[in-house]
DNA sequence: ACAGCTGATTTTTTT
DNA sequence: AATCAGCTGT
């Protein structure tokens, strides 16, 4: 802040570009503020506006609060606000800003004591969480009876939604997963074995991130010293807010009720985490004198993309937002492609890309979105084929992938000897080496002091000797003194890992690439602990991240989920696989409100588009474990795509289109082979 | 006692 | 494609 010779109008110069409803949101005064705000009507720049007013009239930065759902997001709305405040004032204010966890993973580490925990804890990943779980479940011996038990992910599953909506286990067994029921029990065992764990090594999963951090509001006198460090609290994407992270809010406001959230209860798409819609429109019950505000006008797309798609979220029987108008008259209709498979649809969409490529649209702005990740996988491979540069979001991350994750485990242990994840995991990379010799060598090391080089001195395994010797020299290279720079300690890894990697995968070629990019990116660290808390806290969200560093005038397509699309626009959207059973995804057409939130995600996934909108589905699918054979079945266009909202898209279809019938029905007629066969007779 | 293999089963979305 | 229970061989 500081100096500033600007006078006021000119410092408030940015106000008039904002509409009446967007001013009157940006310059609330003090106290409760919901701004309800549609798809495209400027959530984002409100939201920046906001925060450069408030600074400009006064309020110190580091007294704001920002929390935002995704990392992606914070990052666009703290530099925006910044963008404003420098034009507004020339200087340059800096918020606290981040995702919840990210925020309470920070505060966490401030008032460890008074939340019971050591400041050093580590943050487990959700992988980590199940291999954690799965060691327990194995403790336990729940396998066998007459029913399998759950698997770790469910488990973890059904944990994390207790603990995310403030839900005991039985309720929550009855209401979403049903088929687990007869596992009560057993479960609650394993949970309470499993924060027995977590609390003896001193690490905390995503979750306890929230929950830790709720329990330490609970306190009023905590709550009112932490309250206390911010004068404005601002969210965005409130409708995706689960139960603990409302109660945190409150918790957040001892001292005052400057609060501000952004929501639309049109785009909540993050049920399945606990998420709930009544976090938006209990707000003004739990702040008294709450004021709101509503946005409606949409700057982002064209007229025709905004009929279809308030023709689509009609369909909700349960919603708040009103329709939504656009400032943008003229421009094309949706289209509507039936494409024959989909390989004519891969060649369409890369057709059309292509095509809006040469009218001067870059690559980057257009983008690709799908129900589900591997609903892209035929894609990138025909993307692959013609060369076409490509970032894909969602889905299986770069860390999450197992190789890259036995790689990581083994810096862990050397960053961390005592991480007995990371042990186990590696340990069983190596030959005769299972989950009981590796519980044995993890003893064995720590008993000769925790040093990672004493693992070769384990004699209990014959068949793993050469491995683990050679596992002792590699450490003893990496935690030499004067050290290896991180990228060197990735190389030396490789090396390492290099044989097992073969042994252990089909096609090791493209994990071997992971591996190469994983010791780019390490290029860019100094150390170690550097390199794997930001790989922990911010980790490469897209698989194209990992390509090196990025070429400045570089351009890529986009491919992304629908829920890693959330808060993104692109010139041209291609949505595909609308086709039922995909959209909405079998996996969520149990109950209605799952089908509503399906509804939501292809609202979502269609307002993402500016000028250009596609929507295609392939009329049939072949049937993958039958590779030779054509067997296939016929699709559905999605349920959502009614008639009244076709009627607003243009028809197209793309492949040739057999006329399956006529040709059956003639074939039925005669036997060709059979005929040539009585040639010979 | 243990590792490693086999074949059945399941398959979303993310901080 | 990954997970997991049960089986088999050391």
């Amino acid at each position: 802040m500081g100096t500033d010779s600007r006078n006021g109008a000119e410092k408030y110069a940015w106000l008039d570009e904002l509409n009446p409803a967007q001013r009157r949101a940006v310059t609330h005064g003090a106290g409760p503020l919901l701004i309800v705000a549609g798809a495209g009507t400027g959530k984002t720049r409100t939201l920046a506006c906001r925060v450069a007013y408030l600074i400009a009239r006064g309020t110190d930065p580091g007294r704001i609060l920002l929390l935002t759902f995704t990392r992606r997001a914070a990052q666009e709305m703290l530099s925006r606000a910044a963008a404003v405040i420098e034009r507004g004032t020339g200087a340059t204010a800096r918020a606290w800003g981040g995702t919840f966890h990210a925020i309470g993973n920070r505060l966490l580490r401030i008032y460890a004591k008074a939340a019971g925990l050591n400041a050093e804890f580590t943050v487990m990943d959700e992988g980590d969480a199940e291999d954690l779980l799965n060691v327990i479940r194995h403790d336990m011996g729940l396998h066998g009876r007459e029913k399998r038990f759950p698997r770790k992910r469910t488990c973890l599953a059904v944990y994390s939604r207790c603990v995310n909506g403030v839900e005991s286990l039985p309720e929550v067994l009855k209401r979403f997963f049903p088929w687990c029921a007869d596992w009560e029990q057993d479960l609650k065992e394993l949970f309470r074995r499993y924060v027995a764990r977590k609390q003896e090594q001193n690490v905390l999963d995503y979750d306890d991130l929230l929950l830790y951090w709720m329990r330490l509001l609970g306190d009023e006198r905590v709550a009112r010293q932490i309250s206390g460090r911010f004068d404005h609290v601002l969210v965005d994407e409130y409708q995706d807010t689960n139960r603990v992270q409302a109660e945190i809010l409150r918790g957040m406001r001892r001292g005052n009720d400057n609060i501000t959230v952004v929501g639309d209860d049109a785009q909540s798409i993050y049920s399945f985490r606990g998420a709930t819609v009544r976090n938006m429109l209990d707000f003004p019950r739990h702040f008294p004198g709450t004021a709101i505000a509503a946005l409606e006008q949409n700057y982002r797309s064209v007229q025709p993309i905004l009929e279809t798609t308030n023709r689509l979220i009609a369909q909700s029987r349960e919603r708040y937002t009103k329709d939504l108008w656009s400032a943008r008259p003229g421009g094309a209709k949706p289209r509507l492609v039936t494409c024959r498979d989909e390989d004519a649809q891969n060649a369409y969409v890369i057709g059309r890309v292509l095509e809006h490529y040469e009218q001067g649209i870059p690559l980057r702005r257009q983008a690709v979105l799908f129900r589900a990740a591997y609903l892209s996988a035929t894609l990138e491979v025909e993307l692959g084929k013609r060369n076409i540069r490509y970032q894909k979001y969602g889905g299986l991350r770069f860390l999450e992938a197992a190789h890259v994750k036995d790689l990581v485990a083994v810096l862990r242990v050397m960053e961390n000897p005592r991480d007995r994840i990371a042990w186990f995991r590696l340990l069983q990379l190596m030959d005769g080496v299972g989950p009981a010799t590796a519980q044995r060598v993890i003893d064995h090391v720590q008993a000769a002091g925790n040093d990672p080089r004493a693992a070769s001195g384990f004699t209990g395994a014959p068949a793993a000797q050469d491995q683990l010797r050679a596992f002792g020299a590699m450490a003893a290279d990496i935690l030499a003194p004067g050290g290896l720079p991180p990228a060197s300690q990735v190389e030396r890894v490789r090396r390492f890992y290099a044989p097992l990697l073969k042994k252990r995968y089909e096609n090791p070629r493209a994990r071997e690439r992971d591996l190469e990019s994983l010791e780019q990116i390490a290029g860019r660290y100094r150390s170690r602990r550097k390199f794997l808390s930001d790989l922990q806290l911010d980790p490469p969200r897209s698989t194209g991240d990992l390509a090196g560093p990025p070429l400045k005038d570089e351009d890529w397509l986009v491919l992304s989920t629908i829920h890693s699309a959330k808060g993104c626009e692109w010139d041209a959207v291609f949505l595909i696989h609308a086709s039922d059973g995909c959209l909405p995804s079998d996996m969520a057409t149990d109950t209605p409100e799952e089908i509503e939130e399906e509804l939501r995600l292809a609202y979502v996934a269609m307002t993402r588009a500016k000028d250009h909108l596609y929507v295609t589905w392939p009329l049939r699918y072949y049937h993958t474990w039958h590779p030779h054979t054509d067997r296939h079945s016929y699709a559905q266009p999605s349920r959502f795509l009614t008639p009244e909202v076709v009627a607003r898209m243009e028809g197209e279809s793309a492949g040739e289109m057999e006329r399956e019938d006529e040709s059956s029905g003639l074939a039925a007629r005669r036997d060709i082979a059979a005929e040539i066969r009585s040639m010979w007779e």
